[in-house]
Parts: structure tokens; sequence; C-alpha cells
DNA sequence: GGATTACGTTTAGTTACTAAACTAAAAATG
DNA sequence: CATTTTTAGTTTAGTAACTAAACGTAATCC
């Protein structure tokens, strides 16, 4: 419940602003992987390439990532963060730190061993619930 | 990720059809309790009383719920479920228990214990999170 | 070199909400 | 006890975040 209600809500990052969850998340994946394809990105966060299209379309308005072509297949085109994207995902990167911190300060070592590979198995037992 | 795909997508629940994450949060809740006001509703499932309105219209036409007047207060309306909703809601408590064993059979007993112990924390940072 | 596949875009439609105005009933005030 | 205020739920119009399907164009595959 708290989870769908945190996904529903913007959060603002550094000086970019106000972001959905929906923009932060493929900063996100932009920012990990340095560069993304239009369907890389479409795959990794799940949703169809038309879906991508639209959020690029509104993360370039508010100069947060660009999209140059591809040297070799020029139907593709590489998605970047932009300085103002970076400093988004940078920001974003430092929240998660700081609730794993918080975290650790309330779990002993061997704990956090157990909750992380409790974590991977939600993460199979989530896999096949959505493979039906 | 796999979370916010698997809040996106329907599911079958028993006799009652393709619900969505919202139906069947709505049906659990309210089967949890036995019966629901609206507006307890509405601060459960941290949404608008618009949005609880707009949902149990739906599952009143799907008759999974029923609404009945409040004795005392004639403002308020009682929730139930139907037998429908009630064959939803027990489908939908069945999975979450195959699940929960798909868990058990993959940790020890004291794993388990910390996994809980850790969600626990988790829930209060994410509560912390919301609140900005 | 023509058919097929893949990349990305466009468009129209859907879903699941919110915000705000509203009705009516209950509770508080004085 | 009359009046103000609060509370319960509904209605309506608007929005965000998608999807599905058709499209244009470029690459790949016998």
């Amino acid at each position: 419940m708290l989870l769908r209600r945190l996904e529903r809500q913007p959060h603002t990052f550094g000086q970019a602003g106000k972001l959905t969850p929906s923009d932060i998340h493929t900063i996100d994946a932009i920012g990990l992987e340095g560069t993304m394809l239009m369907s890389e990105l479409a795959s990794r966060l799940g949703v169809t390439k038309g879906a991508i299209t639209q959020l690029i379309d509104k993360l370039q308005a508010k100069a947060l990532v660009t999209r140059s072509p591809h040297p070799q297949d020029s139907r593709s085109s590489i998605v970047s963060l932009t300085e103002l994207g970076k400093e988004a995902y940078v920001a974003h990167e430092a929240m998660h730190l700081a609730y794993y911190e918080q975290l650790r300060t309330q779990l002993s070592e061997q704990e956090i061993e157990v909750f992380e590979k409790s974590i991977d198995i939600l993460n199979t037992v989530l896999h096949d619930m959505l493979n039906h």
C-alpha cells in the first residue's frame, strides 16, 4: 500500500524540479548504463515503446536527457543524460543511499545478508507471479 | 520495477473475473474487516473519497460488494462483500498464502524472522519517505 | 532485391485517479 | 433550540500515464 502511494507521488531531485516516479526511473536506468536506446528503455522499464517516446519527449523538453543518432544504425537513437539529468540521477542515488544507511543502522551485517537473500527470493516469486 | 508492473496488471480471482489491483486491494480491505465505511476505505487505501465512490460503483456493478445504510448515521454507507466478492477475497488470500509458502520453503524460521523485522524497518523508512 | 523484421513515432482511447463544488446529515456552539 | 460548522458521500471535469495499433523508415535475411 505504501509503495503504491509512493509510486504516484512526484518528488524533487536537485535543480531538476519535480519528477514523477516514471521520470526518475527512466533517468535512473539511463544514468546506470550511461546511454540507452529507446527499445532498451522500454524493455527495462516494462512499458511499450510508445510510452518511452512520450516519456523521453517530456524529459527532453525539461532538458534532462538528449537524443543523438546511432552511428551504425540510423533507426536507433541514443538517449543520454544532460548535466541537469545527471544531477537528478545523483540526487536520487544519494536518497537511496541515505535510506540504505537507515536500514544498516538498524540491522546487523548478518541480518542484512538474510534480508538481501529474502529480497532475491521475493524477486523470483514476483517474477513467477507476473508470468502467471 | 517488478512491483510497479504487477500493480498495473489485472488478475483473475475465482468466478469474479479479471480484477485490477485497485479492485482487489479494495476487496481485501473489506474482507479483512468484514464491513467498511467509504471514508474508512479512502484512508486505508490512501485515495480520495471521490476515488472510492467510483471504485465501489464499479465493484457494485460487478456484484462484488453491496452498500447498505448505516443504522445510526444516515450519511454513511456500510460496504460489505457479496458471496462473489468473498470468493474473490478468499482466492486472493489463497494466492498470498501460496507465495508465502514458497518463501517458507526457501528460508529457515530464523531467516523469516529477520525478513519480517527488515520489512518492518523498511515500512517505517518508506513512511518517512512519504512524509518527505 | 523483395520480403520480413526491428526501431521509433503518432494517434486515439483507456484507466485510475485528483480537485473542487455540491448535497445532506450530524455535531458543536452559544 | 436555532445556527454554524463539520463530516459522509457523490458528482463532474480534468489529468497523468499509460496501451494498442497503424505508420514510416531503416536494417536484415534468404
